[in-house]
DNA sequence: GCTTGACTTCGAGTGCACTCGAAGGTTTAC
DNA sequence: GTAAACCTTCGAGTGCACTCGAAGTCAAGC
């Protein structure tokens, strides 16, 4: 697969993917045409690991993982199994930053609602309004 | 309220809080010393109107809404009870927006606790492995 | 009366993750 | 064999929301 259909898959641009090698976070084999000759513009390959690295990567940094720390993790994978410890204890750092992220998305999403109930009853009670809205309208925003 | 108290009620910065004021999010009223005189460099006074309307903005912006968006919405507060309908409809939209974020963060969040426990079970069965790990151990990181 | 905090304007800096483009070369697929 | 897609390096730009500092003035509270 090359780097034009990886990033259709994944649904990220070029320039992205190879950004993201350019930034050591993870290696992409290369094409090698004649074993016996200098590739220096040999072409990325996607496999079924790639993909499925990117693919995690990209959980990673949908749920604001830091580029830093994504580079710490995938060092980790590339340095094989006796960092599977480490590893799992930064994804388990992770996955409570998220999951507090997340609580903290869902209270703020209640104050919206919250809001949006009370127009709907403003709007239930009085469509129209004449006079002065004036004096203490503790809160009405 | 002085804005330095309600900066430290809020949890935001002095800066951040006149830093709005300036990109037109809120307007706060201000001391108004004696009557006939120019109130130049009056100083902002926070009332429980102000702090609701900030508190509001915060969680506004804890949920991504862009400031653009705010700057809309707190418009058509300030316009008065005949724009509660356009703010419902801008709530409604943000409100949309968060659930869709929320659901991407859960999903993405299930892809991490799933590796988690991948890391646990490979932990569990074998802590210590020798010989070579080569082959096709797909998607084994 | 004096310190502390508030006020103004201004501009510049920060952080993060892209994002774009150009130039010049190579490889792949049809 | 040729066009399209890939490769490299480089640097610069973007977007967003702060964040900081300085300089100079003014008000509040003890």
């Amino acid at each position: 697969m090359s780097i034009g259909e990886a990033a259709q898959v994944l649904g990220a641009s070029v320039h992205t993917l190879r950004y993201y090698e350019r930034e050591g976070l993870l290696s992409v084999p290369r094409q090698d045409a004649q074993p016996a000759q200098e590739n220096r513009n040999a072409q990325r390959r996607y496999g079924q690991d790639e993909l499925g690295l990117l693919r995690f990567l990209l959980a990673l940094r949908a749920t604001g993982m830091p580029m830093v720390l994504i580079r710490r993790y995938m060092a980790l994978v590339r340095a094989g199994e006796a960092t599977v410890p480490e590893r799992r204890q930064l994804l388990t750092e992770h996955e409570r930053a998220v999951t507090g992220q997340i609580a903290a998305l869902q209270l703020n999403l209640k104050a919206i609602e919250a809001k949006i109930e009370k127009y709907d009853r403003t709007q239930g009670c009085r469509p129209e309004q004449g006079g002065q809205t004036q004096g203490d309208e503790h809160g009405q925003n």
